[in-house]
DNA sequence: TAATCTTTGCAATCGAGTTGCGGTAAATGC
DNA sequence: GCATTTACCGCAACTCGATTGCAAAGATTA
């Protein structure tokens, strides 16, 4: 496991204190966390410098972001070596329960045969359903 | 194809003015469209009245809705049969030159594998590039 | 017909996302 | 080391798509 540290300098992402905190606390989490996710751990942040560090972090590929249709985009961290192209394309579940989005990095995703002259760039493929903890 | 008329009397949805234009203008154009596209191309319609019909329409499975990133919610008017579970599933292709939604009929979607107690109850999947159109 | 429920139009509100700006900190040039 | 430039941060304000309250109009039922 990388440290915050070693991510931002492996994707030449200037290391600042309010960096350091939102990516480690990204890090400390398995799930996806909006904005106000966010804002509501860690209260004594400001909400516009939340906001840009995650835009920061999304241009230079430390994070991804999805669009689980909760309303609310969620970031999660990319894995090891992510370069956010097709081929590091995963599923996100979205649990209509707890509205919590997982990263599902061990479902493949198989090709997908677009009509004529199509060019895929890349995807967002969110699967709604229940969770296990929901699942009972 | 369905006259607005029989979808609506086959989805149980009362016939009113409003809801007749929506869905026929829906049904005249092949791509999703979302509410302001829908407002600028019936000007003449209340914009809460658009958007209380396509709510409406969408709780009785006349119209799909789709998240395909552009930040607006976008409709498109359901394949006749569809029930909107997931055996009706289809990808989505949004175009990030011209920022169309095109409803993907064609393209079967596989079997995902989901994790162990999880359950699949509907999907948004968005495929993202350029259409046949913008790449050239 | 009267009472009830639904739909519609208008205006107001909500909230996630975004931006302007001044101040501070860090990097660069001399 | 000091001045200059650039990047980052915090605060407040704003944008805009989505949503709602309310009253009037229309449809339905008793």
């Amino acid at each position: 496991m990388q440290t915050e540290e070693e991510i931002l300098k492996i994707k030449k992402v200037k290391n600042t204190a309010v960096r350091t905190v939102v990516l480690r606390h990204l890090l400390s989490l398995e799930k996806a966390q909006s904005l106000k996710d966010i804002e509501n751990a860690l209260p004594y942040m400001d909400r516009s410098s939340i906001f840009r560090t995650l835009k920061t972090f999304e241009e230079n590929k430390v994070i991804h972001s999805i669009e689980d249709g909760s309303g609310m985009t969620k970031y999660a961290v990319c894995a090891e070596g992510c370069n956010c192209d097709p081929k590091d394309l995963h599923y996100h579940f979205y649990c209509t329960n707890c509205d919590k989005t997982f990263c599902l990095f061990d479902v493949p995703i198989p090709n997908i045969q677009l009509p004529k002259n199509f060019k895929l760039q890349q995807a967002n493929m969110v699967v709604k359903g229940l969770c296990d903890n929901c699942n009972r």
